[in-house]
DNA sequence: GATAAATTTTGATCTATATCAAATTATTTA
DNA sequence: TAAATAATTTGATATAGATCAAAATTTATC
């Protein structure tokens, strides 16, 4: 798959052959239909994944509520998020928005991999600053930003969201009610 | 030297002797004096900081107003946050809050001993994994916790807090007023 | 130890967004 | 295509926490 080594290399970092034979044979590439599952609250089995195609959503229940943590797009890798990195049983639902393609990697299987190939260690690290730098975003415009400004932005950074997710969802993921969101958008018109 | 290595494996990872070396020699261990800066915005040489000893804060100004970033502690790494990942010039000032013993490291070197030492690499990994862990946290507390009790979880997290930090400065950190923290100690009492 | 400066507290008011309830509109299913 | 179900919108009301202003307390400076 050479597709998938162009895919890292574009938005990573670029690994070695070995690395990426490796990595793949250790790994199974799998299709799911929209609405599939991939990972499911209570796992303690994590997995990381890679989207080579399509889109997912990854929520928790609180308080009987759905509560949508992140949205995943092509190129992206994905996670039970928290918990794949402290081990603990996952929170996560983690669903498909669309028909997708997708790289699984059992967490050990990353781990050994890791361990193995300095390179890999090192494309975990570019990713994990991704993840922080978006993180860091979130917790930024939640403290300046106004939920119109914020719903915005999240339309400018993913176009596609409106057509994958429903209204609940994207106000679930922004921290609103939906209602609010509702309004923001009568309000746009 | 052995207390750092000691320090790191106890709260990361642990590091082989000829990586330590290789990093001690390439960076500074210096004082300072509470109130001094460690770096300042602007600044395009972002550098690592590990704090043996002591705490900072690191602020950035939005709109003529002083913004708590975060707080470090002993034993904390430190950066320049998202700047340090993006390599822009630096948003934020970091300055000490207490008298502090602190090894600074440049992010080149950092890269550097990055790619030679596959340890050090997943050192980096594992701290930014804390990271994650700790921006997470602050995600979802603000979706779900009033600000009392996200008052309350931090000083529980850092009881030293209260004695190192003006209230503005914990309120800015918490982004709400500093009279609503005023008013929630009131309650407290 | 008196004066100035900084920090914290208290009070009054305002506002963005939540919540609850009901009405529309869109999507499935039979 | 009608009926059932799900998603979205609209309206009315409530509230946590912001903002503005001033008083009180603490800390620093001469």
């Amino acid at each position: 798959m050479n597709e998938i080594a162009d895919k890292i290399a574009l938005n990573y970092c670029s690994l070695n052959k070995l690395t990426i034979s490796n990595w793949e044979t250790k790994s199974k590439i799998i299709e799911y239909k929209k609405g599939e599952q991939l990972a499911k609250e209570g796992q303690r089995r994590h997995k990381l994944f890679f989207l080579i195609k399509g889109s997912v959503k990854a929520y928790y229940i609180n308080n009987d509520k759905k509560i949508i943590d992140y949205f995943a797009f092509e190129n992206d890798f994905i996670t039970s998020s928290s918990s794949y990195l402290t081990n603990e049983p996952s929170l996560h639902f983690i669903q498909t928005m669309e028909d997708c393609l997708i790289l699984e990697t059992e967490k050990n299987t990353v781990e050994l991999l890791c361990e193995k190939h300095h390179d890999f260690e090192h494309l975990l690290r570019v990713f994990l600053s991704k993840v922080i730098i978006q993180y860091r975003h979130r917790v930024v415009s939640h403290q300046f930003k106004t939920v119109k400004q914020r719903y915005e932005s999240l339309v400018k950074q993913y176009p596609k969201i409106e057509l994958t997710a429903p209204l609940g969802d994207i106000a679930s993921f922004l921290g609103i009610a939906q209602e609010t969101l509702s309004r923001i958008r009568a309000s746009n018109k």
